[in-house]
DNA sequence: TAATAGTTGACTTATTCACTTGGTTATTAT
DNA sequence: ATAATAACCAAGTGAATAAGTCAACTATTA
């Protein structure tokens, strides 16, 4: 699958994070809050946005989480493919086949080029594009 | 969800039909043994490629299946949107919101941008496209 | 040392997918 | 007529996944 809950999620949250005072760390539960997500959830997305390096942590009273670059140099793709399960969109992939006749079906291109293109957009959208509107007017 | 094997099975077996003889029905049975598809599922996705005035039926024996345009005239996009549920990509819609302060999510124009995006590749690629392999090289 | 806030793993529930079952209806050939 | 063919239709099922919950633990600070 391409984007769950748990993508849109953890974008949402990263955008929130990145609007938040630079400076002092930013509680999970408030973030859960604002953006109407359940904490407990939040939390299990916020350990992969951690482990993908994408945000840091800091514990205790005060603590919470920071953004580990700067928000122009997180791109969508990144927080996607910090949460997601990798997009699959053939049954064939590098090594295997697809059909009775042990031959990459005649799609199997189409999907990756999707996927390619897909690819591309996300990783050209940056989590500051979010937060100035960038977007906001050039598509709908 | 984007793209499930409903979508893609419904290309694949387009595809299929589009490379058969055009002028007498092909039979669904076939296409499915062809391409490795359950029949009985085939049977609905085909049901629904009809319904959206992609194909037309004809019942009895030597029936079957046609393309109801030409192949160049039928975009992957159709396809899809024939058989797949429509793309949800946000809470919020049209008319309703996102969050506690009702208002639409700053992340909301993403993911409608990226519904676009998808939407005008698939919409630029026809099944003679992909029969013919032209996509086979552009990407990957 | 008590409160805070992140860390971890397991568990539950709801939904969706992919497919199956069991028929009915229309058309054609015999 | 009727038997065979192949599309048409509705409902149900099992497995997988998504989404969310719960409980216990660890590090940090006031």
């Amino acid at each position: 699958m391409l984007l769950t809950t748990k993508g849109r999620y953890a974008v949402m949250a990263i955008v929130d994070l990145a609007q938040q005072e630079k400076e002092k760390p930013i509680k999970m539960e408030d973030i859960a809050k604002r953006q109407n997500i359940s904490a407990n959830y939040l939390e299990q997305i916020f350990n992969k946005l951690k482990n993908s390096g994408i945000i840091i942590s800091k514990k205790g009273p005060g603590g919470g989480y920071l953004l580990h670059r700067k928000s122009n140099q997180i791109f969508i793709s990144d927080v996607i493919k910090a949460v997601e399960e990798p997009i699959k969109f053939t049954k064939c992939d590098e090594n295997s086949n697809c059909n009775a006749a042990h031959v990459k079906c005649q799609t199997h291109f189409l999907w990756k080029g999707l996927e390619n293109h897909i690819q591309k957009y996300l990783g050209n959208i940056s989590i500051n594009d979010i937060c100035k509107g960038k977007i906001a007017n050039l598509n709908y």
